[in-house]
DNA sequence: GCGACAG
DNA sequence: ATCTTGTCGC
């Protein structure tokens, strides 16, 4: 259940900021802004990562949901070490190896990658749901609880009312409210999707609370993972 | 120069 | 991200 080591020859190990940044800087054109992804998935993966306090493990954990139900009909965990030193804006480096490993494991594979961080919403054009999806080729948006950049006002207090987040003259993302009265996400395109139809996808992922399902299984699930790799790491 | 800064 | 108590509300 370990994360392999440095040998994924799909993605670079930087091993520093510049070398980081200059990887960016190599794949941000790879992102497909023209939405050739379906605009109604039948499947939609949710990816999140819980890290252990001492900071030396963490658990990747991949759900995947049927985009109609929103039940889960398939998922899949990986434990290892952070990747890379937390640097905003080169945040992707930290959690996609386990990640990707985690997507491996899958038996079922997603039509859309929901990740937990921002996609195009990123000093560079490249957060981590534009990384995932460059990498893995599938659909990816990105839907961060905090804002990284950008300047915007709060949409209305109703589920559904979006304000444009922009970056001095683009606009990089939405201010979505995902139910009434409660703090809006941050949704930007990852790959292959439109804003519009990012926002459409967080809008039905979210019947219920603030968060996708996939976010929220995804984050049960790493965070189990996390806790019972703990135990036996403990125990031995 | 001084803050801000996805998870 | 993680550490943390109680508290307000359905």
């Amino acid at each position: 259940m370990e994360t392999l080591g440095a040998s994924d020859p799909r993605i670079d190990r930087p091993g520093s900021v510049a070398e980081a940044l200059a990887v960016q800087e190599r794949l941000r054109p790879l992102v497909d802004l023209a939405g050739s992804g379906p605009a109604e998935p039948a499947t939609v993966a949710g990816l999140d990562v819980a890290y252990a306090e001492s900071g030396d493990r963490l658990a990747a954990a991949v759900t995947v949901l049927d985009a109609r139900t929103l039940a889960v009909v398939d998922s899949a965990v990986s434990v290892g070490r952070p990747a890379f030193g937390y640097v905003p804006g080169l945040f992707a480096f930290r959690e996609l190896p386990a990640l990707l490993d985690a997507l491996d494991r899958l038996t079922v594979l997603p039509e859309l990658l929901v990740c937990d961080g921002h996609g195009l919403a990123h000093p560079r054009r490249f957060g981590l749901a534009c990384h995932l999806g460059v990498v893995t080729g599938l659909p990816a948006i990105g839907v961060g609880k905090t804002p990284l950049l950008g300047e915007w006002t709060p949409p209305a207090q109703r589920r559904g009312a979006w304000t444009p987040l922009c970056d001095g003259d683009e606009t990089v993302g939405r201010v979505l409210r995902t139910r009434d009265g409660v703090k809006p996400v941050f949704v930007s395109v990852g790959h292959r999707m439109s804003l519009d139809d990012a926002t459409a996808r967080v809008l039905a992922l979210t019947p219920r609370y603030r968060l996708p399902e996939t976010t929220r299984t995804a984050d049960r699930l790493c965070r189990d993972a996390l806790a019972a790799a703990e135990a036996t790491a403990r125990a031995t």
